[in-house]
RNA sequence: GCCGGUGUGGCGGAACUGGCAGACGCAGCGGAUUCAAAAUCCGCCGCCCCCUAAAGGCUUGCAGGUUCGAUUCCUGUCACCGGCACCA
């Protein structure tokens, strides 16, 4: 150890200064390379490898990884993390072993879009931006383990996700047994049953009796990942499809290019197969109610009733989607969607203004139609009947109905759906009550929906429900259509299949090739991984069809089966080829890392199933069971493999349910043993900073501001007053904390603390630079407590004193309760507290005389180790605790256990106990803790305050809660 | 519009299951130390009334309710934040 660089003054060479903490944090960094040289950090051995403790509990925890960016870590990845690295090293002490590995999210839009601005390709800027984050988080101390780090961007790594997404290209959903299973099972049973398939032409025929083709194409609807029809926002200038909120007006919102809906084949995921299992299996997890219901609103299930209306005119039976079938009789007209196909066959028949509002609709972005509700719309010109009624009602086309969800077509009852009854009113159309609500009478001034009773809803001819309540009319509707044969109970889904194709550069290539018929193709999984070839020019292609960036690469693009890895058996090997040009979303790599992270190195397999068993299955701790279950057992198993999850809100629908999906896939296949990935989820609150903003509401960023006086901020251009307001930091705002300056001002042990001390984990919460120093502050006076300051030698009392002994144990006790409730801040509160009524006071003539003892200091050491280890390893290690790990790592507290409270230190013999009269208090009283409660009321109704506050009033009631309070009535 | 969350001193926040509101930190004020300052140590620090103190009153967004007792439970209401948004 090399002496420590002091800032001023020559009489307190260790004095806990930045400089200093900076100089001891970098030094016990320094330490933890590895002897042989092969990395950095704590290293946690699998089953099976030297080192692993067989005896010790699991404990896997894990941090949603970062996507890194260039501009390097913000303040708000931090949080999560030090979170997540103080668990980890409480489990550590309390007997576990502990998986909490890191990695890159690297592949996606951001790196490309720099890419493409600024000509650097962009692999080079994304591992530059690796390099840089993991400089960052190292310098925070993270207990990782670095020897499982990898990037989705790596090879060795997307092979996998490549060879996820051909497991679920190779298999199908079975909706008898609810769950995946290989598409070569169907495949069989369909030839053994010499199934009739339905065949292109709209013929059925005997599989035996199809082409190859015709079985490939039957086959191919059933796939998992399936290649089907979306409508997108397609941007011919730009040469990419737009998300939603991308396109403002009909245009792109960058550059205002035109944007036209098309529809394009693109890979899809069928997740919508997995819709009830998603939504059942949240049950079974950990996660936060907010989280969990936002989940289930996405997948958005209903019950509700598929009937089919008869067409005029030899058209095909119209097919609704509707959850009030008991409002059937008062459905006086139908809407379909204008993508629905009956549009198209009625502007077929020659209908001019048809095909004009079809053509207005179609284009129109679902942006425009969210900002304008005013409902528009246009007769087809066709007739359907309703079965009820009988009547015939017209079908028209509106774009309030929307072509992905249900069947694009709606049965429309104006008298009791506000939508349809706008769309009525505007369009003259008749509106007719079936439904009685009590209390909420129907004036035909508006729509009443709701529950009541059917009236109006009698047909001696078909059905008649008068008189019935909602659910029962409901029942009854659905059993009259299911024996007429025109309809039947149906559960519907907001949720839709998850469109996975990307006409980008930066993602992983599809593992598929097509022949010259377009028939598509797998790429074997002994040839992955396919590699992104390097493309000069990746810039989108602009055109009026889609060009993903890959198509350039004509010498990648155009191979022959044997040279793409296409299985002989499927294909001749000198088959002319053509890749999949399409790249995989941003998604793709953070589906299933956490369980790479498992074993990620292995090169056989995507995770080798010994590690993943340890890792992932665990008992639950009520089932009695102890060690490694050998599989999943409902009974007495937890649903979730990951023990702790902890990430930004921001992703609790998409990534947390795309993540359960391949997880689901993988586990009916066999590959993984638990049915959810993540057992307990959390999410840290946002970090914001403060801003200020000018009486028109307008925002000023912070440079531009000065304090006049406390608490009051004017503009320094105008004196104009401004306001300080929370707000979210951004860079225009000019209120961005870079984590690299705040550790040079203070150590990375006080930003850890800074940040856990803001305030609950959970919520968000403003930075305040102002603040920092208070925590600094509390290891200052930490270290004075332990150490001397003039020597650097341990400070410690000669005797212990009894009250911080029991409050020594009671701190002990709250900061292992609190860490194991993640409530961070009030652990760090109880801890400086300890060290305030333990501090000396100035200038004490024998030091020895106050403060802790060694044992007790070597106690504080370690519970606040978790928190500022780097501080406590320093001091652990001045204490005598020393060692080293297998990898050479010098370490101090890395190995001890957590220390123990002595439940006798927890209670008082004596409390105080508050005698209140009308619920104000009144008098103090010291009891004995276990005195009862007719004791404590004799001595407060003796207490000489207390006589005085009741003045001679007859005491009507006496509550004494022990150990709490007393409270008097008069 | 619908769903969910949050409102506590000048600021960040604490408070078990309905039981002493304001732990701890910041800022502020006073003192000790110092030639002086920084640093350190000690103390004060919700608001109102008041010369001061005592005593008293008020106080967990607001208005009610339940209770011996409410930051905590209930009803209504306002504000802010997040999600969804023509989903039939």
């Amino acid at each position: 150890m090399s002496a420590a660089p002091i800032a001023e003054g020559n009489e307190l060479p260790h004095r806990y200064t930045a400089a200093y903490a900076n100089a001891l944090e970098e030094r016990w960094q320094q330490s933890m390379r590895w002897n042989d040289g092969a990395g950095y950090g704590y290293r946690q051995p699998n089953p099976g490898e030297a080192g692993f403790d067989p005896t010790r509990p699991k404990y896997y925890c894990l941090d949603m990884f970062p996507y890194p960016s260039g501009a390097g870590l913000h303040v708000g990845h931090p949080e999560g993390y030090t979170a997540t690295d103080i668990i980890c090293r409480y489990k550590r002490m309390k007997g576990f072993n502990v998986l909490h590995p890191m990695g890159w999210d690297a592949f996606g839009l951001p790196a490309e879009q720099y890419a493409i601005q600024t000509g650097v390709h962009p692999e080079v800027t994304t591992k530059k931006a690796i390099d840089n984050f993991r400089r960052q988080l190292r310098r925070f101390g993270f207990m990782y383990d670095w020897s499982r780090e990898f990037a989705t961007i790596d090879p060795d790594y997307y092979r996998w996700t490549q060879w996820i997404w051909l497991q679920a290209y190779e298999s199908w959903f079975d909706p008898a047994a609810k769950r995946a299973r290989p598409i070569r099972e169907l495949e069989e049973r369909l030839a053994r049953e010499d199934a009739e398939i339905a065949v292109e032409g709209g013929a059925r025929r005997r599989w035996s009796a199809c082409s190859k083709r015709e079985r490939q194409l039957h086959l191919d609807g059933f796939r998992l990942a399936y290649l089907g029809t979306q409508t997108v926002n397609w941007c011919p200038k730009l040469g990419t499809v737009l998300a939603n909120e991308e396109v403002i007006d009909g245009r792109s919102e960058r550059g205002g290019h035109p944007v036209v809906r098309m529809p394009l084949k693109q890979w899809m995921f069928r997740i919508t197969a997995y819709a009830d299992r998603l939504l059942e299996d949240l049950a079974l997890v950990d996660w936060p109610e907010m989280t969990r219901t936002l989940q289930t609103e996405w997948i958005g299930r209903s019950e509700g009733a598929e009937i089919r209306f008869a067409v005029e005119g030899g058209e095909e039976p119209l097919t609704v989607f509707t959850t009030r079938p008991d409002t059937i009789f008062g459905a006086t007209y139908m809407v379909v969607a204008p993508e629905h196909a009956l549009v198209s066959r009625a502007i077929e028949r020659g209908n001019a203004e048809l095909a004009k509002y079809a053509a207005w609709a179609k284009n129109r972005s679902d942006i425009d139609r969210q900002a304008s509700k005013e409902k528009t719309g246009c007769a087809t010109g066709l007739f359907a009947v309703n079965p009820a009624t009988g009547a015939r009602i017209p079908v028209w086309t509106a774009d309030y109905v929307l072509m992905g969800y249900g069947t694009g077509a709606i049965m429309a009852v104006p008298a009791h759906d506000e939508r349809d009854f706008e769309f009525a009113k505007a369009f003259s159309l008749d509106i007719v009550q079936v439904v009685e609500i009590d209390g909420v009478p129907f004036t035909g001034e508006a729509a009443t929906a709701g529950e009541g009773r059917a009236v109006n809803s009698a047909n001696a001819a078909a059905i008649s429900i008068d008189g019935l309540a909602t659910a029962a009319a409901k029942k009854a509707v659905i059993a009259w259509l299911e024996k007429q044969g025109i309809g039947a109970l149906r559960v519907n889904y907001r949720l839709r299949d998850w469109l996975f194709s990307r006409q980008r550069y930066w993602g992983e290539p599809f593992p598929i090739v097509y022949d010259a018929d377009g028939n598509h193709y797998p790429v074997s999984a002994a040839s992955l991984p396919l590699t992104l070839p390097p493309l000069a020019d990746y810039s989108p292609v602009e055109s009026d069809t889609p060009q993903p960036p890959l198509a350039k690469a004509r010498e990648w693009t155009h191979t022959t089966a044997a040279a793409a890895g296409v299985d002989a058996a499927l294909l001749a090997g000198d088959t002319p080829v053509v890749r999949e040009t399409n790249t995989m979303p941003g998604w793709a790599g953070s589906c299933w890392y956490y369980l790479r992270y498992c074993s990620a190195k292995d090169a056989s397999r995507f995770v080798s199933s010994e590690a993943e068993r340890y890792w992932m299955l665990s008992h639950r701790a009520k089932s009695g069971k102890t060690g490694v279950p050998a599989q999943f057992d409902a009974a007495t198993c937890h649903a979730g493999g990951v023990d702790l999850y902890v990430g930004g809100s921001e992703h609790a629908v998409l990534h947390c349910l795309y993540a359960r999906f391949w997880h689901k896939v993988l586990f009916d296949l066999g590959h993984v043993s638990t049915p959810e990935p993540f057992g307990k989820l959390f999410h840290q609150g946002l970090i914001t900073s403060y801003a200020f903003q000018r009486a028109d509401k307008s925002l000023v960023p912070t440079d531009q501001v000065s304090e006049v006086k406390e608490g009051e901020f004017v503009e320094t251009a105008t004196g104009q007053k401004v306001a300080q307001i929370v707000a979210k930091m951004s860079k225009s705002l000019k209120n961005v904390v870079n984590p690299d300056d705040v550790i040079a001002d203070y150590g990375a042990d006080t930003f850890r603390l800074y940040e856990m001390y803001m305030g609950p984990l959970e919520a968000s919460k403003p930075w305040n630079t102002r603040d920092i120093v208070g925590v600094f502050r509390f290891l200052q006076r930490a270290w004075r407590l332990a150490v001397d300051e003039r020597t650097g030698e341990v400070l410690a009392a000669a005797a212990p004193d009894a009250k911080l002994e029991k409050l020594l144990h009671r701190t002990i006790h709250k900061v292992g309760e609190d860490i194991e409730k993640l409530s961070f801040n009030t652990a760090i509160a109880a801890m400086i507290e300890l060290v305030n009524a333990a501090t000396r006071p100035t200038g004490m003539a024998d030091p020895t005389q106050g403060g802790l003892t060694r044992d007790q200091l070597l106690r504080f050491a370690k519970i606040l180790w978790p928190f500022a280890p780097h501080f406590a390893d320093e001091l652990g290690a001045k204490l005598g605790v020393a060692g080293v790990t297998a990898e050479g790592v010098r370490i101090s507290l890395y190995d001890q256990p957590w220390p123990e409270a002595d439940p006798a230190m927890l209670v008082d013999d004596e409390v105080e106990m508050p005698v209140q009269i009308q619920g104000k208090i009144k008098a103090r009283l010291m009891v004995p803790a276990k005195a009862d409660a007719a004791a404590v009321e004799a001595l407060a109704l003796a207490h000489a305050d207390v006589v005085a506050a009741i003045a001679g009033r007859p005491v009507k009631k006496v509550v004494v809660v022990p150990g709490r309070m007393v409270n008097i009535v008069v």
